[in-house]
DNA sequence: CCACTAATAGTCAATTTGACCATAATTTGT
DNA sequence: ACAAATTATGGTCAAATTGACTATTAGTGG
């Protein structure tokens, strides 16, 4: 496919690295997986890969992404590209970053061919990483903070049925902040995002709480009208 | 510099290409060079290059961007990578945006090597461009819209001192809304991001409005605080 | 049935917003 | 010199939202 002049992957000069945040007892996760070979192997860092001639970066970015955790149809976005000229050691390379967005309950993780090793780290306790993948962590992380406050994208993070007390340690976990309870419930409820399930939460141990799921259909209908996601 | 099996650039494979963002007469606009050479000969397209082996890829955007415009220390940020096996007809290429904010009445352009015009289109009045350039322009204005409602970037657009009322058509321009007035000064002059200049405009024939400029000094005070800009 | 825990409901003052109206300062035409 | 036009700037006021709380309710476990 490609022409003569062109590898057969746009190896070596072109890759991709996924944050993946996933949200676990109260704390936000980043996957890492354990290099296997290469110059950084036994050392945990980002997922990632290199990009094929024949395929989109965002088909390469969710096919890392699936051979990794087995799910499709996660909440992918590209980050941005990283192309200091050192960022890699043995030659020049720029990669393409991406963030996803997962429930960790869903799946179990696959290390793939060329990691050894595949685990979440609490974000507020990652190792040293090879490469820049710690810059491309916190650009991420920041990127996530802002990105949620004005977008409703944080429920990707939950099951689909969710309650409001499990929402707000969610943001309370991304943004780093505490929250009022009775004012966070109004303001989410206000929104008319949230539509309740017939259901109540179990195996607790005190009052249960009522089950919600995020209404995509009306927060596409409010967008239209010109509603934005604050807070 | 690059080792024996890589070409003395990334040409070929990698690409910048830049959203350059000025405002005049209250439109905002978008700068476009002719091509002279290549593909798209004689069409209307963003400005753009190739990235060299031993440059990062903000530096190659800002060389870029000076040999454009002649001017350095332009705002300018990355937008992000675009990677569809297709965009680019000859060979697969995939392209890092960048987006600039300039106030146009500081330099004159130059078409530089590869383009043989230069020209300023309104947004709203854009040709049909080559590959995916509309896409990459439709999806940075959108991005610009974002960004301009929660950080103070607009003033990049307007020259160091400006009054008010350009100021709220800038956001007008931007946001394609109209905004009420008095309402607009409350709330801008009440944040404290904008330091009264000891001058008036000129040459106007009404009465001359206070000039303020961006006061960047306090913006970073107040957000160690956690102000957040806001509209 | 009592203690505990968390869900849910409600209060209230302070602040911010949206929709206005009023006045002040200039310039231009007569 | 004065009126008309034009834009800047300064207010008002009710409605909506926020922040900081208190109160009540439902369910669990001893």
């Amino acid at each position: 496919m490609p022409p003569n002049n062109f590898p057969d992957s746009i190896i070596d000069t072109l890759s991709i690295d996924c944050l993946i945040f996933g949200f676990k007892d109260g704390e936000l996760d980043i996957l890492l997986v354990k290099h296997a070979e290469g110059i950084s192997k036994d050392r945990w860092a980002l997922p990632g890969g290199w990009i094929q001639y024949n395929e989109s970066i965002d088909d390469a970015a969710n096919r890392l992404l699936h051979s990794l955790t087995g799910v499709s149809n996660i909440y992918l976005e590209q980050l941005r590209a990283f192309g200091h000229v050192d960022r890699y050691p043995a030659n020049r390379v720029i990669t393409i970053a991406y963030y996803a967005l997962v429930n960790a309950d869903n799946y179990s993780l696959n290390p793939g061919f060329t990691a050894s090793d595949v685990q979440w780290f609490k974000i507020h306790d990652i190792p040293k990483l090879p490469y820049d993948h710690n810059e491309i962590l916190y650009f991420g992380y920041m990127h996530l903070k802002q990105k949620v406050m004005n977008e409703p994208i944080g429920f990707n993070l939950l099951p689909k049925k969710f309650t409001l007390h499990q929402l707000q340690q969610l943001y309370e976990a991304i943004l780093e902040t505490s929250l009022d309870k009775p004012n966070f419930r109004r303001k989410l409820l206000n929104m008319n995002l949230l539509k309740p399930c017939n259901e109540k939460q179990e195996d607790v141990s005190h009052r249960a709480a009522q089950l919600y799921r995020f209404d995509k259909k009306m927060y596409d209908k409010l967008r239209e009208k010109g509603f934005i996601f604050e807070l």
